[in-house]
DNA sequence: GATTACAATATTGTCAGCAATTCTGACGTC
DNA sequence: GACGTCAGAATTGCTGACAATATTGTAATC
């Protein structure tokens, strides 16, 4: 898939980046430098240098003289990356609700009301995926602080695949839409503190579906 | 300062990380490539995903054609540092708490006693980063959560430099010690919660500190 | 038939050098 | 004297090719 543009570093650590979040490179594939370096049309150091940064975000893993894997999620990983979250994802709620101006929410909470029941009723995820993801950027550009986001970003990739799947969990979608709705009335209400402790309850109770359905979702 | 020894990849980055954050080279100064590259004995490939890694790790700043540069604290990033390590390290002391053994903290306990007062009243600081510094890392190795160590480790090499400066404000390391002292007594009764209240209040001391000595600390 | 030793192959790690761009400083002009 | 301009030098970005290591396939032996 070589377009003929030519990529500079951050193109071609995106693109692999994407490939290895939505699973077109499954978990303990090898990465073959040669092969990567000519898809995207850039010699194997250029390919190196993306690599390391790779590594470094925990994406893939090296070990000297045997080449790159896409890094699997082992299930204390995923625990462990449950525990960040729910205290940096409870941070950027609050100051979201500490910065944001009077009817920044208003959207976000129709969006959650009643239109989303809706979508659930008809087993519409998309509808339910799309708006969660919507409301965390806004969260996150409201939140205002570069160090926040790139922090949980690196930890979203990483869990991208497990919060997708938590989704087909039954009736989870459910549970997490009301305590969305919940996070958002004290986000509307300007209480922080109760946003923030409601946002990490959200990500503990994330944390136990996954450890109960664990065996379906790794 | 070429030793003799070939320097691995993880090495050379680590080299490079030391001397930023122990200000041996100045934030704005440029990174050389080829003076690096020789002075490590390493070609500049090899140099450049190292820019690679350390720009992940916001050490430094690369602009395309214009090569690297040690970064720059701003106030704001300073001041977003601050938030995610108060609720980070209110995680690593609240897992702490709960995976630790009886009798974990007794010696900890003991050095931010008596000892580091009368180390205090005699000007000696290395005596307090010291232990302040052993304690944290007997946290995060209680804690057992290589993604918390590893984020943490992450924002910590970036404040370092203002952790250091930050203990020399008159009374600051006082205030500090009585506070890590009522840490210590959470995570002895076992008490994690409250524990994790504590540490985020420290922290959040720490941040006003250095909101009211601003100037003489950047 | 299973196992080990060995050679062939493939893949990674590394480097030296070329092309492109930016910075420097001297010169001329206003 | 200040400012704009234009070579020359320095530095970055990038690639192709070479050396070192691991993997694979093969054949000989037990």
């Amino acid at each position: 898939m070589s377009d003929g543009q030519k990529m500079g570093m951050t193109e071609v650590v995106d693109a692999l980046r994407q490939k290895i979040i939505n699973q077109e490179i499954l978990p303990g594939s090898k990465l073959r430098e040669t092969a990567l370096a000519e898809e995207y049309d850039i010699s194997r150091p250029r390919l190196r240098e993306a690599f390391g940064i790779l590594e470094e975000r925990g994406l893939i893993e090296r070990v000297h003289n045997q080449g790159a894997v896409v890094a699997r999620l082992s299930a204390d990983q995923a625990k462990s990356l449950f525990e960040v979250r729910e205290v940096l994802e409870g941070l950027a709620v609050r100051l979201a609700t500490q910065k944001a101006k009077p009817g920044t929410w208003d959207e976000t909470r129709e969006k959650f009301g009643d239109p989303m029941q809706e979508a659930l009723n008809r087993n519409d995820l998309n509808y339910y995926v799309e708006h969660v993801q919507q409301f965390r950027q806004l969260s996150f550009q409201i939140a205002d602080s570069a160090v926040l986001t790139q922090t949980l970003d690196i930890l979203y990739d990483r869990s991208r695949v497990l919060i997708r799947r938590l989704v087909l969990v039954p009736g989870r979608a459910e549970v997490a839409m009301l305590q969305h709705r919940a996070i958002i009335d004290a986000m509307v209400a300007g209480d922080a503190a109760r946003a923030e402790d409601l946002k990490r309850e959200n990500l503990r109770s994330a944390c136990e579906w996954f450890e109960n359905y664990q065996s379906y979702l790794l």
